[in-house]
RNA sequence: GGACCUUUAGCUCAGUUGGUUAGAGCGUUUCCUUGACAUGGAAAAGGUCACUGGUUCGAGUCCAGUAAGGUCCA
């Protein structure tokens, strides 16, 4: 067995067992007949993206989930891959191309394919190669991505069942229009943000009394051009006389535009007049159509003014456009007044600029099981946690709208829809998209391609990435479905995710799953995950979210090199509890390393201390335990152990993780180093308890490693290997944790019972070291070991001091403890086991002590009165529970108990 | 405007059905290189649990309201 060094150096240790699982095909998950499944798909990252604090936390908890699975006998897939990333790829390319003075159309669309392509080969899924640096055990061979052919060809082929079955639909609409990526844009994918802009009052003259003006409000004048009436409410009093007449367009080609009455308008908005520009506002086209309106366009794709917009504006990029509007205004006399005015805007996700609402025509989809996707959220088929987000959830649903699938980029599944050469596409009706003589919707487009041309766009990302969960299983063709394990592995078990997507994915894919799973088959088999763990968004010291444009976030791989992997993992998921964001504190990543580094001596302290007894199983260590030989500490720690493990089941349970490593963190530093390693310093010296308490110590790592190894699985697995748990060259992930229980029934067995006295005397044990190690701090002695100490105790008290004896001095750094009857005039403390004397009264300062003890005294004065207080409560003892009853009047005897002794102490201190 | 979240030690946060003297990590102070670990050990200081009221024998915990901050939806 290989010596441990002195301390833990990661990145050999890394790199070693990464390469040793890859090779062994340690993550493969296969369908194993009999075994329990248990699959993960991962959140596909953009292929575009580089590894971020959030993907080390969100990939981190499934790792932990997985390798906890494998530990558990469970047969574990965990499923990796990337998206296509429509925008932000082609953006990427496309910038590219720029510096080359060059854009996408100098290639042509094929041209420009090649070149995705090709970037995607060379750049794409660097953030795959960085989630094995974090120790992610995906199923690499099974890695996905969402413009693959087989995938390309389920993606397609959801079109063309969706089109036959009449959800998906062309229609021309107002959408939110990208100038930047001169794209339709989804509503999930503009952001509201507020905007400190300006508010122009303009009027407009009346055509038949000049001289009379209507006044109306806008942030947009650079629109006047495009507007077509104004809107007054019907039961405006002050515009009853307006309605029906005629006034001046304020700005742009002379117009007379009209005054109409609608019910939309809000009376008390504003001026209560509205302009109505229905080329450039949802509201205002909708009103436009009930009038039957006209639609002037002054806008460009790329948010250039056109000539609708009049030779002053024409050529203006829209910004631009806005000043120059409102200067002509000005000029013109139109402007009344201007107010700075704050907002929200839409703002494009990805290229973060103003959105604009604009008319196109575009493919929408109908929603399939929208109902079904709420029942099976509602009744529980499936579960998020936190179980807050499902009204988040439930309330999208109630309130949701088409969706705009169809997207003007090249990079995506091209729309699988062929028109009939020297067709109209403007003039489609919805009767034309069924004939088809006209319009051509198959998988494999229409035999006589000459006579066809193929739709332009191409489907939006999250239209592909719908069917991640059934899609990277080989879906809808049969023999890869076979081949992937779909029956076996689908539905997965748990989603992790963020709840920033729950819309944009995690709703879409439940719809997806109901519709296209197993027609027919009961809900719970047709859903494509059954838990949804929403993960914190993490956020630097000043709460801000991290991204790339701030800059505030640390490299991730920068912090493996410095902590390890392991220490990021511990460290991160420390300081992220369940549902609340997580404010990151690279502190908390040096206490991961820190705690690397003490389960590391720990274990150098087990190799040093004697030899390696058989490790392979818990029975063979159980085998070498000897029950005569167990006193309260090796009973304590065996206690803490499975209570440890329980603690952890629990927490796994309740996907709270963050609350399983600090049970973790707590009784392996605390319990295990801080008391039972100490106590084992005395139990070593002796022969006769020597061989028990290093079975101890195997048992309790064992455990400690079994334990910890989802979370550190590198660390965890060198200690394993090095102590000898593991046998004929098998990983960890090859033998199975026990259950708490398990380990009770395997560890306690015939002679040997768990002694729940001995718990609590070793809490005794432990308060007594301490007091007296505090009696030496206070009496600056705490670095001398050669103190004497004066015990007055009671027979019982006294039998178990004299039984850890030898433990207890070494603890207390003491030369001897003795056992008296009276001792006067020495700096004392009162322990559950007796009063402490220091024998040092000749040097000690009475007055300080008298402080000391007095203070004391106040304290435990305090104490005690509200303890008499709720004892002599009629109602308290009446109402409350025996046991707490009970706890309180124990609690004022031990509490009088000590009183009693202070004021003795004092009393001898003169 | 609607919904949700947060407010506990100097900082970042735990605190699961109400029940002994409210915890952790970091930071701070003092002491210690003793043979696992200075990436460490020991001792200590530090809290009116945002505020107001209510329920209860008992409230950090439950209820109502107020204030501040944040997120999502409109």
């Amino acid at each position: 067995m290989a010596e441990i060094s002195k301390s833990y150096e990661s990145r050999d240790v890394e790199k070693k067992w990464y390469a040793d699982w890859l090779s062994a095909q340690a993550f493969a998950g296969r369908p194993v007949a009999g075994k329990e499944p248990y699959s993960i798909v991962i959140p596909p990252p953009n292929v575009t993206g580089v590894l971020t604090m959030g993907h080390v936390l969100n990939n981190t908890l499934q790792d932990i989930l997985i390798r906890r699975a494998r530990l558990e006998g469970k047969s574990a897939m965990w499923l990796p891959g990337t998206d296509h990333a429509g925008i932000a790829t082609q953006t990427v390319v496309e910038r590219e191309l720029r510096k080359q003075k060059k854009t996408r159309h100098d290639f042509g669309r094929e041209k420009f394919l090649e070149r995705v392509w090709e970037w995607r080969h060379e750049k794409g899924g660097v953030i795959l190669e960085q989630l094995r640096r974090l120790g992610a055990s995906c199923d690499w061979d099974r890695t996905q991505f969402t413009m693959d052919a087989h995938y390309s060809r389920s993606v397609l082929a959801v079109f063309v069942d969706l089109f036959g079955k009449g959800h998906i639909y062309r229609g021309k609409r107002m959408v939110n229009w990208c100038p930047v990526s001169q794209t339709a844009l989804s509503d999930e994918e503009v952001i509201m943000k507020p905007v400190n802009g300006t508010m122009y009052r303009v009027r407009y003259e009346r055509v038949d009394a000049p001289g009379l003006f209507i006044e109306v409000k806008t942030t947009r004048p650079e629109t006047i051009p495009g507007d077509v009436a104004i809107a007054v409410h019907p039961e405006d009093p002050r515009y009853a006389d307006w309605i029906g007449k005629k006034v001046r367009r304020a700005l742009g080609p002379a117009a007379e535009i009209p005054i109409i009455a609608d019910p939309a308008v809000d009376k008390e908005f504003g001026t209560g007049a509205l302009k109505i520009t229905p080329a450039h506002d949802k509201a205002d086209f909708e009103i436009g159509g009930r009038h039957q309106l006209p639609i002037i366009d002054v806008l460009e794709a790329n948010g250039v003014l056109n000539a609708f917009a009049g030779p002053d504006l024409e050529g203006l990029e829209r910004f631009a456009g806005r000043k120059r509007a409102a200067e002509l205004l000005k000029a013109s006399g139109a402007l009344v007044a201007e107010e700075a005015y704050a907002n929200n805007v839409g703002y494009s996700e990805r290229a973060d600029v103003p959105i604009e609402p604009r008319l196109t025509w575009q493919w929408w989809l109908k929603y399939p099981r929208v109902e079904e996707a709420k029942a099976a959220v509602r009744d529980g088929h499936i579960k998020f946690h936190p179980e807050r987000w499902s009204k988040v959830y439930l309330h999208w649903l109630e309130n949701i709208q088409d969706w705009c699938i169809s997207r003007q980029l090249w990079w995506g599944h091209r729309i699988p829809v062929w028109y009939c050469k020297g067709l109209d596409k403007e003039k489609l009706t919805e009767a034309d998209l069924k004939d088809p003589t006209k319009v051509h919707v198959s998988l494999e487009g229409p035999a006589d391609p000459e006579n066809w041309v193929q739709e332009d766009d191409v489907l939006d990302t999250w239209a592909s990435s719908w069917l991640w969960p059934f899609a990277t299983m080989g879906w809808p063709d049969a023999a890869k479905q076979k081949e992937a394990g779909l029956d076996y592995f689908y539905p997965t078990s748990t989603l992790v995710t963020g709840p920033d997507i729950i819309f944009f994915w995690v709703a879409r894919m439940i719809m997806a799953g109901l519709e296209f799973m197993r027609p027919g088959a009961p809900i719970e088999q047709r859903i494509p995950f059954k838990d949804v763990y929403f993960t914190g968004i993490i956020r630097d010291q000043q709460g801000r979210k991290m991204s790339k444009s701030l800059g505030n976030s640390p490299d991730p791989l920068d912090l493996i090199e410095k902590y390890g992997a392991d220490g990021l993992r511990f460290g991160i998921i420390s300081i992220a509890p369940q549902g609340q964001d997580i404010r990151f504190q690279e502190d908390r990543i040096e206490g991961g390393k820190n705690f690397c580094n003490k389960l590391w001596n720990a274990c150098r302290f087990r190799q040093m201390s004697g030899e390696a007894g058989d490790n392979s199983s818990v029975a063979a260590i159980a085998v070498r335990l000897d029950a005569a030989k167990f006193d309260a500490d090796d009973h304590a720690i065996l206690e803490r152990t499975l209570a440890t493990a329980k603690e952890v089941e629990r927490c796994f349970k309740e996907f709270e993780f963050s609350a399983a490593v600090q049970a973790l963190y707590g009784f392996f530093w605390n319990d295990f180093c801080d008391w039972y390693v100490e106590v084992s310093k005395s139990k070593l010296q002796d022969p006769a308890t020597k061989g028990t308490c290093l079975a101890i110590q195997d048992l309790v790592l064992r455990q400690t490693l079994l334990l910890l190894h989802p979370f550190m699985p590198f660390i965890t697995e060198e200690l394993w290997q090095k102590l000898g748990y593991s046998t004929a060259g098998k990983f960890m992930e090859d033998g199975r944790i026990e259950t708490a229980a398990e380990l009770a029934g395997k560890t306690f067995t015939g002679k040997l019972a768990l002694d729940g006295a001995a718990v609590a005397a070793v809490e005794k044990l432990k308060l007594f070291v301490s007091q007296v190690r505090s009696l030496k701090a206070e009496h600056n002695l705490a670095s001398r070991r050669d103190v004497t100490f004066f015990v007055i105790a009671a027979d019982a008290e006294w039998s178990i001091v004299a039984a850890n004896l030898a433990k207890l001095s070494r603890m207390a750094g003491a030369a001897k403890i003795e056992r008296r009857e009276q001792v006067d005039g020495a700096p004392a403390a009162v322990t559950p086991l007796g009063t402490v004397y220091l024998d040092l009264a000749s040097t000690v300062d009475v007055g300080a002590e008298k402080v000391r003890l007095a203070k004391e005294l106040e304290q435990i004065t305090k104490h005690i009165t509200g303890t008499e207080a709720r004892l002599a409560n009629e109602a308290f003892v009446s109402k409350a529970p025996p046991a707490v009853l009970e706890g309180a009047r124990k609690q004022l005897a031990e509490q009088q108990t000590k009183r009693v002794e202070l004021e003795r102490l004092l009393k001898a201190l003169g």
